[in-house]
DNA sequence: CGACGTGTAAC
DNA sequence: CCTTTTACACGTCG
């Protein structure tokens, strides 16, 4: 089963702001460049109606919207208390939950629902209900064989949705189905498809697998192949963070070590209480860097384990002076910081310690 | 084989 | 005009 709450952060918004109601509303994410620079988190389905879409930048979405849209700057904290406890919710009506967002999961109800199309149902509209009375949301739900006839299942119908795909209707549905519905297959992707001629998942399916490998490479093409026949052997299985980042957009384009440390130094405590409260150490640092041709570039370096946040500010500044040395021609534009190569010391008991 | 950097994808 | 966070594959280097 996947479930994915609709229009979520536009929803949440809507919650504490009765009167945005039936009117359209835009999640901004202001990158406090400008005073209106940035891009949209997402829309409720009013607003995407004059066609503003995620990741669109607010400059283009205002231009797009109505008089009466409603713009709100989007707020993190408030979605994750909500999202946990409807991931909470969730937790208890399946036998294994994977959290893959914010906003969305995949359960395994093989056992809760004995196997049983009927009570997999019975288990949806349960779940449904009780989201719609305890938070006040609505989602959609997709039912299928295995993970990925669920997730492509969940969109034939939102918002609100409810779909069913058996087994012996995963053929004929995967079948109907577009290349690019294909969760995994995205633009890169798609064009390859598109220069071999495949369009349809069925042509992808009869695909000859190694031209399709030279052109994917092995692994992408087998992964491919597969889904287009709808097969995915995937567990449903609790996901366990590998990597922490965070990343911010400086004031301007610049190559000033200072400005761009001051920059990380903003960032490092959100990422420190993440540290802090998974009780992790991080073996591998790294910085990401955004140019202001909007190409990303990493750097790291390994140290030996530790869990000392100012250690990865330091091994930061070290990577960051390189960098600018090597890369002499480049502006930055946006910096992050991320630590990887994770060690969870402490027992992690319920998803909400996630 | 591990470390590192890039590309692709999804949200 | 251009956000944020995470995952994984793949190529390269030592």
């Amino acid at each position: 089963m996947h479930m994915d709450l609709d229009s979520f952060y536009a929803s949440a918004e809507e919650l504490r702001h009765p009167e945005a109601k039936g009117k359209p509303v835009v999640i901004c994410v202001f990158s406090g460049r400008t005073e209106e620079s940035g891009a949209i988190a997402t829309s409720n389905y009013l607003a995407r109606k004059s066609g503003i879409r995620a990741g669109m930048p607010i400059s283009q979405a205002k231009r797009l919207a109505p008089e009466n849209t409603i713009f709100f700057s989007r707020d993190m904290e408030y979605y994750r208390e909500i999202s946990e406890r409807v991931m909470d919710l969730l937790d208890d009506e399946c036998d294994v939950i994977e959290q893959a967002s914010i906003d969305e999961a995949y359960m395994d109800v093989t056992i809760k629902s004995n196997g049983l199309w009927e009570s997999a149902e019975t288990i949806a509209i349960w779940i449904k209900n009780k989201i719609l009375e305890r938070e006040g949301l609505t989602c959609s739900i997709g039912i299928g064989p295995n993970k990925l006839i669920a997730k492509m299942a969940s969109r034939v119908k939102k918002p609100d949705g409810l779909t069913i795909i058996t087994e012996t209707q995963a053929g004929q549905f995967i079948e109907n189905s577009k290349a690019k519905d294909i969760h995994g297959i995205g633009t890169k992707s798609l064009s390859i498809l598109e220069s071999m001629k495949i369009q349809s998942a069925k042509d992808l399916a009869q695909a000859n697998p190694l031209e399709l490998e030279e052109r994917l490479g092995k692994n992408k093409a087998r992964l491919f192949i597969e889904k287009a026949k709808g097969i995915d052997e995937s567990p449903v299985e609790p996901r366990v963070a590998k990597q922490l980042s965070r990343i911010g957009t400086l004031k301007e384009d610049t190559r000033d070590i200072e400005s761009i440390i001051a920059k990380l130094q903003d960032l490092l405590p959100e990422l420190e209480g993440r540290l802090v409260k998974k009780d992790v150490k991080f073996k591998t640092v790294s910085i990401i860097l955004i140019n202001s041709k909007h190409e990303m570039q990493t750097r790291s370096k390994s140290i030996s384990d530790t869990s000392d946040i100012s250690a990865a500010l330091s091994i930061a500044r070290e990577l960051l002076e390189k960098y600018l040395s090597e890369e002499r021609d480049v502006m930055v534009r946006r910096i992050g910081l991320s630590v990887s190569n994770l060690t969870y010391s402490k027992e992690q008991k319920s998803l909400g310690d996630f």
